[in-house]
DNA sequence: GAAGATGATGAAATACTTTACCACCAATCA
DNA sequence: TGATTGGTGGTAAAGTATTTCATCATCTTC
């Protein structure tokens, strides 16, 4: 379950910074989109439908300090656009399975790598803290066709 | 096992691109450099230290160009640098382990994701065709320390 | 072998996302 | 009230990757 706005706002309070309009519409259209994977300029576009505009640089002042209380996490998919989402309320971070036919991005909430990460371990004495991971492939629906 | 030269040049060859000097030379330093995960520009200039010089969009375009042919891989480690290295013989992908202390780049050949993507195919119906993968973590002297 | 067509190269210009700068504003505190 | 701090917005700048365009080399075709 991603983060609720109370836990948002709570981390921003807890260290030290102020919670501003600008940052609350940022905070609000990342938990209103929180299923849409937007890039910063299309989080932006969303946030300047209502009065009064704000600028991009705040957008993405606002997003990287949001990263940097871990309230969300980057996506990368290789465009060359960053993406934010909201981060997972328990430390597991999910993953994403893109659909190279029709462009759908679904989010795969398993934790399924903690028995890989084991072995990575194990084998290679590498101590996982963290990954990136996607698939490739074709969904369900464009696999039929 | 990476590619070898002579199946790189049959793959030009056989979709009927033509082997010049300079896409020779960057096919070379691909080979050469192979397990030292050069940025693009990086590689530019490993190649220009021989005369004659070869320029920097000629390099971009052959790399793009392999990566059409599957030739090379694209690596993105999430420094804004893209990074190519030679596709594995075997279609199999190998993944890398990022060292967040030294910097160091482990590459695990194992191919422990086929239960995996068997196990998306079957609870999601997603078929697998592809999958870039990222383990961020200590590796082992550092994890020592 | 000559002439035209095709493909490749290199230098510079351009695109594009992201960050840095700087002046201004708002809130807080002595 | 005056001063300090933090935040904002517009613009400039950074920086990687792509595109443009003139030129060159190679290959066909007659």
């Amino acid at each position: 379950m991603p983060l609720a706005q109370a836990d948002i706002l709570e981390a921003l309070r807890w260290s030290g910074y102020k919670l501003t309009g600008p940052r609350l519409r940022v905070i609000k259209a990342l938990i209103i989109n929180h299923d849409k994977h937007l890039t910063v300029e299309e989080l932006y576009d969303d946030i300047n439908r209502e009065d009064p505009p704000i600028g991009l640089a705040t957008v993405y002042r606002t997003l990287n300090l949001l990263y940097e209380l871990a309230v969300v996490t980057k996506l990368e998919l290789g465009d060359g656009f960053d993406r934010y989402e909201l981060a997972d309320s328990s430390d597991h971070q999910h993953h994403h399975l893109l659909c190279s036919r029709c462009g759908s991005i679904i989010e795969v909430k398993e934790d399924f790598l903690d028995e890989l990460e084991e072995r990575l371990q194990r084998d290679y004495g590498f101590h996982v803290t963290g990954h990136h991971v996607k698939f490739y492939g074709l969904c369900q629906a464009c696999y039929r066709k």
